[in-house]
DNA sequence: CCTCCACTGTTGAAAATTCAACACGGTTGA
DNA sequence: TCAACCGTGTTGAATTTTCAACAGTGGAGG
């Protein structure tokens, strides 16, 4: 049996997962803008070719806008989101999820609004409800 | 101004990103731990390889074990998560800690009992007196 | 119409990564 | 003692990744 959700990232080279990071922070982006956001910006022709390997292993997708291209993850990134935090749980937070919620909430405690500490307590009694 | 939070993990290998992570996970590991925790696990010879080269960037570190080395990261877990989980929710949540949050309570909610829900509400309890 | 421009598609070379072979040293146990 | 074993250190080749050059295409503007 393959571990699918440990093989995919993983799998990825440098410059690919720089360009799917880039694709999801954007949700689309044209070439141009991909080359804007690459550290040490590589040519036009370059960053095609990454595109073109990414579209063959069927991460990306794209559409016509106008004349060009604009790529956008093929998996949204609203589902890419659970394997990645699996991921970074499992590796940097021994598996504990809990542990990697304190660490946001202290990590962006001073942003964290009235408003925002309402909503997670509602969803904390949800948790605990269907828990329990 | 160079940003080291973003050029540092993403400027790893495929190789090196996995035998990182592997430290991360186990702590300390021996070649021998790391072949076996290694997907399509190359020659003890490769995985030597690569341990020299995060040694000469000075991402991992090895002490002796009687006879053989223990290798573990040159910056410790609790160090490294935070820059992580800044890149994780900046791509892949929008810059929104609080989005993670739920999602992270989401994906396990089943698993998190009272007492964790305690000591999340401390925190957030905490959170709130020194946000506002 | 025809030239220029901006883009895509393809190819092959340069560079980096990944890998295994081999040499060497220490330790163990017969 | 000394041979077998288990580990490290080093080197260079195979593979993969990264990159840029070039050819082709369609659209815009003179």
């Amino acid at each position: 049996m393959i571990d699918k959700s440990e093989s995919q990232s993983p799998m990825l080279s440098r410059r690919e997962r720089q360009v799917m990071d880039i694709l999801h922070r954007r949700g689309v982006a044209t070439v141009a803008e991909i080359i804007t956001d690459l550290p040490d910006p590589p040519t036009y022709s370059a960053v095609r070719s990454i595109l073109r390997i990414l579209g063959e292993k069927e991460l990306i997708r794209h559409k016509e806008d106008g004349p060009r291209y604009v790529y956008f993850p093929a998996e949204p990134t609203e589902m890419a989101r659970d394997d990645v935090l699996a991921h970074v749980v499992r590796t940097y937070f021994a598996g504990s999820p809990e542990q990697a919620v304190t660490a946001l909430l202290r990590m962006s405690d001073t942003e964290i609004d009235a408003t925002e500490i309402e909503k997670l307590r509602s969803t904390i009694r949800r948790a605990r409800q269907s828990g329990k």
